[in-house]
DNA sequence: TGCGCGACATTTGCATGCAAAGCAGGAGGT
DNA sequence: ACCTCCTGCTTTGCATGCAAATGTCGCGCA
């Protein structure tokens, strides 16, 4: 069950391919039953869509999307702010800042995924340290809808290393419990990597269209929609 | 399926309670598979929650759990505030203004749910306004969620006429597109609304603990375990 | 009479079977 | 040659059956 979400978050399962059933229930040796349920659920977090007697698809994001889903996650890291700074906790601080030293150093070894997944850990444990529960739960989840995504931007060495810079700020704010500021900095800097990501993201929507456009119409996307199912067992 | 949520949204399932499959499945004529599916969705949407073997019981919030979830429904309208007075069309106005003209009738005539109703129905569309889907579907699973519970404040006449009242100065920033001050309102009007609710809620438990620890330890929650079965109002 | 233990019944979790709905490929007509 | 319709296959949605786990009740014993 975690697996399925795993590979759709992680995004080895390529947006909008279509999933069969068959092929997840023999790759993972699962009955029907629960893989339906598991579906239910996925859909419920909005990572993939069901639609009646077509089966499920990837949910796929326009940038637009994207950048809604962000908007909601600037604002819900703007509530956690002021009660992260008050009610951070010796140990939690600790463990942020130990997060943060890791990811540094994956920013050195030019370790992305590292990075990327240290990066969402910090982000997840300062909003955790407002300890609303709920927030908390949804945060996480639209994390894990809009993660494919946000992957793309530090791909840019320059808007990675201001990354790493503004992270050093966020965690002095958090040491010294400044919430509004806090809370502006995570603003900036959310706002600023999603500039650069969303940079990255049209252009491939852009090449993928014209590819598909040059080669031949809509087929980039059908053999996208054979996606999961391997070309069929002989 | 629609049918199941509103039974536990509208409260008709007292909180706590245990939820036998044959029971829906006799009064609803449903199969049990797509029951399953039901509440591993409502299971998402943390508005039951399933143990192993054991079924499911409807999720029961304390004041406190309430409070957290206010706390971020606040913070989602005050990331529509802006987006919402920038973006609202006459027709959507007009909707909104039209539900609040509805809303004061119900008032008037003491109808408490219709009121609650299209109270809801106007912060949903006030949010709606920003034309951010996945604000929108947060927000309104996260009313679902608490719904039940914020029913309890408007019972207080007084409380009830101010919050007739700040409705009119929401209207009236949405309408002069003030979106600071939009936000502003409303972070008042719920902070408001939800000061008094909570006393009610916590009059309430008391009140509860109070008997059943009068009547006989435990045996509250074991009558309400047998089932559907609604034993709250006596 | 109170308490502990064992068997029963109920309920859930999962697998599989059957029917319906789409989709694809092929044949026939224009 | 193209379009249209038809037939077959694949896939999904739902119902039911079986096994495991848990709660409950009754009985025996101290």
């Amino acid at each position: 069950m975690e697996r399925i979400r795993d590979l759709i978050v992680s995004g080895e399962l390529p947006a909008g391919s279509r999933i069969a059933e068959r092929t997840i229930i023999e790759q993972m040796g699962v009955g029907r039953t629960p893989l339906r349920e598991a579906f239910k659920i996925l859909e419920a977090e909005g990572l993939i869509s069901i639609v009646p007697n077509r089966g499920a698809v990837v949910t796929q994001l326009t940038p637009t999307d994207v950048e809604a889903v962000m908007t909601v996650l600037i604002g819900l890291e703007g509530v956690a702010s002021e009660p992260a700074c008050a009610q951070v906790t010796q140990a939690q601080f600790m463990s942020i800042e130990n997060d943060h030293l890791k990811m540094m150093d994956c920013h050195r070894r030019g370790d992305l995924m590292g990075y990327f997944h240290l990066n969402q850990s910090i982000h997840q444990k300062i909003v955790d340290c407002a300890g609303n529960a709920p927030l908390s739960r949804i945060y996480k989840a639209e994390c894990a809808r809009v993660g494919r995504y946000r992957l793309a931007g530090n791909r840019n060495s320059a808007r990675w290393a201001a990354a790493v810079s503004e992270h050093e700020q966020i965690l002095a704010a958090i040491r010294d419990r400044e919430g509004p500021l806090l809370r502006e900095l995570l603003r900036v800097h959310h706002l600023n990597g999603w500039r650069k990501t969303r940079e990255v993201l049209e252009a491939e929507l852009a090449a993928n269209a014209r590819s598909a456009a040059g080669s031949r119409g809509g087929q980039e996307r059908k053999r996208s929609a054979t996606g999961v199912s391997k070309p069929r067992s002989p």
